[in-house]
DNA sequence: CGTGATTTTGACGACACTCAAATAAAGTGG
DNA sequence: CCACTTTATTTGAGTGTCGTCAAAATCACG
């Protein structure tokens, strides 16, 4: 298994034979692979194989083909669209367990997805992926349920993006990032944020000085501690659910990438 | 096939018997059976009812059980969330052909659906309908591609109230419902927009006078024309292009209420 | 420890929101 | 069909939030 840099945006793989075994892996149980039955994980384990894929380098790019669908393993990526302005938008952060890739068609990608950190994956070819989908309509049909969490999870960031301020935006996206990524061993929860205040700002649709200062807000209030830029200690999460507005988290789910 | 008002909003049938037959059905070529075969087709219609919502009637709302799944025949339905300090986001407008309801589980919708004109509507059990999809492996995959279609729409919905100005905003919006919904027999291309300027406002992520505001200033750029509130004139298309930043329109799908 | 990138802080201005009122359109009943 | 009511839309004035520009402080990395 060999790493790659960010200038050489192609994934690369030991052979199919020396791939861990997908019983042991640390994702079954959360990705959409712990759907497959027993008999048929020797199959999707000769299919698949792992890559790493280095901070920054492009899992794959907006307007180009895409001939692989990913689970990841370990580690975080974006998704963004690039305006012809140049404006950037993430549309989304991924994690361990979540699904990406070319599974709609052959045609261009919509987003481009980078590495936020170093991340491993599990890879499959497309049509290895397709050819097994048809071959398993209960999993298609997980799929399927799985697409809908997704645009749910979308309308919910564009109700954000619609109708809540800088603080409150912020608010949100710590209690969801807390909920998808959890962090345990502390006094009060704590999450930590990979990614760069600017992504978080081309998430959020804000800028980068905005996002920092409601940071700073959040902190005076005393809602959350700041030890380190990118590690977030949530010490008041109710306070924190007043200012997202949010009667309730999401529904945990393996999001969805394309 | 009885109408109902906006303080009856449980929906009314007349029995399959009588429901036209799918073969001539207006929407057939455009919606997702479409992809049904002629076969499977006697079986489908004998699942199926017409029914009617009159203007702002709601034909599921969020939180409530979901026991239909609807095919839209004529009209246009809003989706929308609304938040704990009561403001709405509308997540997207649906017309003939799309397809809402619940498909996912039987748990809460996410959104209220509310007709925004009257709206003819095909109608399923939502039992029968899931039933007929695990008969149908391919149908299940149309459905989730019909669902990826969905997630890249509102990845450019998200980009739009993330990175656009208020005058941008509209122009994509005036650009993808001319494209959705368009209006043949003028010298230019023109669209109905049936909803109203706060319906809009709440899709945009903005306020009822910033749109009005907005609209005035396509109007004195000449880009657009208003004979009446709701007929829009798209006098310059590729003006309107430039200030929505588009490279080409997104692609046409059938859009997946949820 | 020094260099470059990231994050924070500050001052200022613009875009869009709020509040308020006028105008236009749609619906209602005589 | 017209006067009247109600609703929707437009317009105006003033304010505030957030973006822009610029610089300092902090962090990461070799």
């Amino acid at each position: 298994m060999e790493a790659l840099t960010a200038e050489e945006p192609h994934f690369c793989s030991d052979s199919g034979k020396t791939s861990d075994p997908c019983e042991g892996c640390v994702v079954r149980h959360m990705s959409l692979c712990s759907h497959v039955e027993r008999d048929d994980l020797d199959r999707l384990q000769s299919m698949s194989s792992k890559a790493l894929f280095l901070k920054d380098s492009l899992l794959f790019e907006q307007d180009t083909r895409i001939e692989r669908v990913f689970v990841i393993i370990e580690g975080m990526i974006k998704l963004y669209r690039l305006l012809p302005d140049g404006q950037r938008q993430i549309t989304g952060f991924l994690g361990p367990g979540d699904l990406l890739g070319g599974i709609k068609r052959q045609e261009g990608a919509h987003c481009t997805a980078q590495a936020v950190t170093d991340v491993t994956v599990c890879a499959f070819a497309r049509s290895d992926f397709l050819r097994f989908l048809q071959d398993h309509a209960e999993l298609c049909f997980k799929l399927l349920i799985t697409a809908t969490d997704e645009i749910e999870a979308q309308q919910d960031h564009i109700t954000l993006l619609g109708r809540r301020r800088v603080g409150e935006r912020l608010a949100a996206f710590l209690l969801v990032s807390n909920h998808r990524w959890p962090l345990n061993g502390g006094a009060h929860p704590a999450v930590v944020l990979p990614m760069t205040r600017a992504d978080i700002a081309d998430h959020l649709g804000q800028t980068v000085e905005s996002v920092s200062r409601a940071f700073k807000q959040l902190k005076t209030l005393g809602h959350i501690d700041l030890p380190k830029p990118n590690l977030v200690v949530l010490k008041n999460i109710p306070a924190l659910y007043e200012l997202a507005g949010f009667e309730e988290l999401p529904a945990q789910h393996i999001a969805l990438g394309l």
